[in-house]
DNA sequence: ATGTGC
């Protein structure tokens, strides 16, 4: 780890990340310009850390005004882990796979019950709740694979033989509207108590909550596959920004980019799809050097676009990346998702993980293998022609 | 990431 000295006017920049944790250059230059950007006080970096769109994914950054890019376009993107009322081993996974199609279609609940019930106001994307989105969104069932602190997995009511949903997804379209209209506005930095900063914070706080939600919803539908209850581990978001108080009283803005809060329960800490993912307990003491966070992830290795010429999408790699090495199966009907997606794009979760032990971040309460992992199962052209003809429907009305 | 486009 080291600790930038403040040239300038950057803002000091802690990386949590070993020697062992490799870093893109390009991940490590992206984290500089956010240190340099209006009203920064102070950054730190997990080490997941990779190249984003805007800023790298895998930080936190404090700064004296809200900006909405660095929490980008999905905001209150997160993680959901919920028990499921059954163990593992009595699950029928083909056919959980099969049902678990309904995913792809809107729900036929009422989901204006759902968000009455959550406290949310209608908003004009509710039809996507309870999907879970494309890129590295997923839903996937766990078995425990060891629990390693029993006194903290027994006090989270944990049972090594119930089977487990994790669920990663975000507040699709509402989000991405939601920081289309800030920037559209010119808002790329706001005060935080200013009309604008009130404003873009509720709608903001709208988004965190109907992601969460959405996240329940998957979950549940989920548990209505495999004919069970289920039951809140906890809920954390990874994409958002929160006020907190100043030192001398002035109100700041802590942004999350890809990293999760460690001052609120249980850290469900994925890694790709073909590997364990863990759950970890934060340790206080370096929480205020940490900003109160912790790694969200393993982190891209290889950008999306580069995988397509690493991963050869033909018959047989499809097969191959249909399973994991666990035995387990991956559902994911596009090709090209499948190929972006594939485990070696990721980082290695096991020294992620080393490095948040290593510098007294966390320690591990449990891991999760995956059993059946659900990605969106249309491919992009199925998803347009189905649109497509949505439209046509409507049009002809 | 995206009710994801000419």
């Amino acid at each position: 780890m080291g600790t930038s000295p403040k040239a300038d006017g950057r803002a000091p920049i802690r990386v949590f990340a070993s020697s062992k944790s490799w870093i893109e250059g390009n991940a490590t230059f992206q984290l500089e310009h956010v240190a340099g950007l209006p009203g920064v006080q102070a950054v730190a970096a997990m080490p997941d850390l990779h190249p984003g769109k805007f800023g790298p994914v895998g930080c936190v950054i404090l700064a004296d005004r809200i900006h909405p890019q660095l929490v980008g376009s999905d905001i209150g993107c997160g993680m959901g882990l919920f028990e499921l009322d059954i163990a593992a081993r009595k699950l029928r996974l083909d056919q959980l796979a099969d049902r678990l199609h309904v995913l792809d279609q809107p729900c036929d609940g009422d989901v204006t019950r759902a968000l009455a019930d959550a406290g949310l106001g209608a908003t004009a994307f509710d039809a996507a709740l309870g999907s879970i989105g494309g890129g590295n969104h997923f839903c996937e069932i766990q078995a425990v694979d060891k629990i390693l602190a029993p006194d903290t997995a027994a006090q989270a009511g944990l049972d090594r033989d119930h089977a487990y949903i994790l669920v990663h997804s975000g507040s699709r379209g509402f989000g991405f509207s939601i920081l289309e209209t800030a920037l559209r506005n010119g808002q790329t930095a706001l005060h935080p108590t200013s009309d604008e900063g009130n404003a873009y914070m509720s709608a903001h706080d709208h988004a965190v909550q109907w992601a969460k939600l959405n996240r329940r919803i998957i979950a549940e539908r989920t548990a209505v596959a495999a004919r069970t209850d289920l039951r809140l581990l906890n809920d954390l978001a990874h994409n958002m920004v929160e006020r907190q108080a100043g030192a001398t009283g002035d109100v700041m803005a802590l942004h999350r980019k890809g990293a999760a809060a460690s001052d609120r329960g249980l850290v469900p800490v994925p890694g790709s799809r073909g590997t364990l993912s863990y759950l970890v307990e934060p340790l206080c003491e370096m929480r205020a050097e940490a900003l109160a966070s912790l790694a969200h992830g393993a982190g891209r290795k290889y950008d999306r676009a580069s995988m397509h010429g690493r991963v050869r999408v033909k018959r047989s790699d499809v097969a191959r990346l249909e399973r994991n090495p666990y035995g387990g199966i991956v559902v994911c009907g596009d090709r090209g998702l499948l190929a972006e997606e594939a485990p070696e794009a990721y980082k290695n979760i096991d020294r992620v993980i080393a490095d948040l032990v290593e510098f007294g971040l966390a320690r591990v309460v449990a891991t999760f293998r995956p059993l059946l992992t659900f990605k969106r199962a249309q491919s992009d052209a199925a998803l347009r022609e189905s649109n497509r003809s949505k439209s046509w429907k409507e049009d002809r009305r």
